[in-house]
DNA sequence: TTGGCTAAGTGATTTAGTCAGTTTGTGAGT
DNA sequence: ACTCACAAACTGACTAAATCACTTAGCCAA
């Protein structure tokens, strides 16, 4: 079964990318000019970037031109078109998450440096911003995996918390002890400047925990 | 910036999927089909099967139909177009497993059932089948995070250890003991049946740990 | 300098078809 | 009655040539 020619096309597109240096937010030749240069027509071209689009490699404005994406480089991504949300699914989540961050936590306690520092304690207090700000931008606990140096951790947590922003509000009003979240949150920043790895691990498996119980406990949903 | 036409189809495409309760291998309507319930045309149908495809959503079989892919209720994906692997790459790929996997093996220790136990054997016996065997199938690594007994989980390490399809051969090269690695895997099943998550989060660090430092020493890549 | 207009470039989609595989049913031959 | 070859009929893969919608940059006038 050999590759389709928008398959083959895929690929050649992102050698065009990468030996050509682009990074995320370069434009890529347009749709015309690509098919001219692989001598077929447009129709294909498109499906080829459709692809590329689906996985956040390339980015489409109409009337301005296609982009290279900011997860051109990723090596796991959050499901573009993931299932709708249920309540055992945001359990499942939390399960993972209880797995996962506490271990996180105490390797970025470990390796954090100063600017991710500042950049946790940024996320601390913009969480307590009203809601539609850009408080979406900096979450904390993408931040803290931020924090262990390691970019492919970064990459599995905020692909694991994409998914939350559709049941963020949720969550959010489940477990609206918003000056809780905020104290415990300072809490694990405070372990994480203190190097305390061990502190680290056991305050954000007890946040994880109580934000656990809180979904548990809802009756609705 | 209103949606794209092939962007609301996308989501009607698994619209039908969903409501039809159609399962990964099932046949769902041809691209004519579709264009004609649609009103559109056939291009644009298969612009938004084409990002379907890329996330695994739907297959291509050509000539005969399209099919409802094995990863449509993944919550989290291995990149498909992943960037090239480096020797930098994989020490962060390997730091990450290092953080992500000894929390998971102890869960597995806890949570695990004797389906689990079955198939991590399994997997262990058949690592010593020869190469391009049928040993890609069931991967050690990812048969104990699937014995956490949270799918997530499972999707998670499947998704980062998609990756090492294409190094495994390089891996195996440098790390070349697989009687040492056989027997590692042995007394992390062991300590997994025991139900002794210490234990099976300690074999799990250390077995990985060896692992990093026949990379790290490697000369070459 | 500012504001609006215009023209060129780009993505979005259509229309109408051809080519290339797969599946299935039919019918001839045994 | 059974088998096998073969021919529709369906499917995906791709082409060709347009048109529409939107953005951007540049120009010109107020």
């Amino acid at each position: 079964m050999p590759p389709s020619l928008s398959d083959r096309l895929t690929e050649s597109i992102l050698g065009i990318i990468r030996d050509g240096g682009l990074r995320p937010g370069d434009a890529i030749p347009s749709a015309r000019e690509l098919a001219k240069r692989f001598a077929i027509t447009t129709p294909t071209v498109r499906e080829a970037l459709r692809k590329l689009e689906a996985t956040g490699a390339v980015e489409f404005r109409h009337g301005s031109g296609t982009y290279v994406g900011p997860t051109i480089n990723n090596v796991v991504l959050a499901n573009p078109h993931r299932p709708p949300i249920t309540r055992d699914s945001v359990l499942q989540l939390i399960g993972a998450r209880l797995v996962i961050e506490p271990a996180v936590a105490a390797q970025s306690a470990v390796a954090r440096r100063p600017e991710n520092l500042e950049r946790l304690e940024a996320a601390v207090t913009n969480a307590l911003v009203p809601p539609g700000g850009p408080a979406f931008a900096l979450n904390f606990h993408v931040e803290l995996a931020a924090a262990s140096g390691n970019p492919l951790l970064h990459e599995v947590l905020a692909s694991l918390l994409k998914v939350r922003v559709r049941e963020q509000q949720q969550i959010r009003a489940l477990y609206d002890n918003r000056e809780r979240d905020h104290q415990e949150h300072q809490a694990i920043v405070e372990a994480v400047r203190a190097q305390d790895a061990v502190q680290a691990e056991r305050l954000t498996r007890e946040h994880l925990d109580n934000i656990r119980q809180a979904v548990e406990s809802a009756p609705e949903f």
